[in-house]
DNA sequence: TCCTGTGAATGTGTTCACAGCA
DNA sequence: TGCTGTGAACACATTCACAGGA
């Protein structure tokens, strides 16, 4: 049942939530392999592999109780508890993330956002009120956060993940245009805007590429 | 020498080019895979089978030459020449991308900035001015885009990647958290904030996972 | 009959081990 | 000797083909 899941798959895994949620959402009580290939474009065998990587949730000749399934998923993720967030870095991106977030409503709970900029401190966003950053170490440990999120300029970077690693988080999503310095045991992944988009020149003209 | 580039490895391109650019900054004239291996976290027997990829560019014995491989990773990506790319919706997050793209100055060019909220048309932003999205197909076609970036709310990104592919575009940045449908010869990248962090939830304690 | 669940085959990407050249 | 370049071995992921239960 509830072996290691491949990281492929569980990158999968949110977007199969979200296309849950709308099939719920519209009262559709039963949903196939194939209808969730056409909503999510992966291949119906893949998505097959995916849900019975963590137990057996459909019914031969049927398909997937919908409810049952979001639940089954949230639960591999760890979303059947809240999970508490930090924000560091109040900027555009941290703001665009936190909006993003509290319309996605998927118990990723930022419970605190920080930032050095005594300007931005005390403004209202995604829930809470913007802290000083020099308040992390204590907030982050008092809150039992989990996850922090790194959206300051990258020469800050290292040091806020320094904290945030030292106030006990297990993952953080690295904005920054830097490699983190982290204890093994911290999972990060890093996602770099300008870099996703210099990659999607590859996939332009002169040279015939692919296009799939 | 330039055959085809597994996608994995096209998405570890622009990091090395950002790496390859500080030491360029600091007038460093040869490198080795091993330290590149350092900087970028990345094993050196990948990086030699990355860049053994479109040609010969080190010297046994030394390393790579700093700069030949900077122009040579450009020439991979195209970004030896400028490529011209759509920004459509000036809220936080297309913002924070056109800010972020802009330090980065790797020739990807925001030639174009749109939105449909009156009260941002006419703003600057990234080097241009916020135009009406009713432009789009006109503007896109006048200025030789091939790349568009959907920063638009879901309920607009289908009809948004429409005007886009229909005016031309080869590829495209979405950020929307909906699945866009498009022609084939049209690729698609997706990044959903929202799902990132729900993915993260999964590399945290209750039930010990991994975190490497 | 229909759609899930899964072994087997294929494909893709990474690591190893070392040959080859400065 | 030192570091690149690369075939061969391995690990991982996807697709195929079909057995099995409602």
């Amino acid at each position: 049942m509830s072996a290691r899941i491949p990281q492929v798959a569980v990158k999968r895994l949110p977007v199969y939530l979200r296309v849950l949620g709308d099939l719920a959402a519209q009262r559709v009580e039963i949903v196939s392999s194939a209808e969730l290939s056409r909503l999510t474009g992966f291949s119906s065998e893949q998505i097959r592999k995916d849900l019975a990587h963590f137990g057996s949730f459909g019914t031969r000749g049927v398909g997937y109780r919908t409810e049952a399934l979001l639940d089954g998923i949230r639960d591999v993720l760890g979303l059947h508890r809240d999970i508490a967030v930090a924000l560091v870095g109040a900027g555009h991106l941290g703001t665009a993330l936190a909006r993003y977030n509290q319309s996605q409503d998927q118990h990723v709970d930022i419970l605190a956002v920080f930032d050095a900029d005594p300007a931005k401190i005390g403004q209202a966003l995604g829930g809470t009120r913007v802290r000083d950053v020099a308040e992390l170490p204590r907030v982050v440990r008092e809150l039992g956060i989990r996850v922090g999120v790194v959206a300051v300029p990258a020469a800050r970077a290292q040091q806020v993940a320094e904290a945030l690693c030292a106030a006990g988080v297990e993952a953080i999503l690295n904005f920054a245009p830097v490699r983190l310095e982290v204890p093994p045991s911290v999972h990060v992944e890093n996602i770099d805007l300008s870099q996703a988009l210099q990659a999607l020149a590859y996939y332009t003209a002169p040279g015939g590429r692919d296009g799939a």
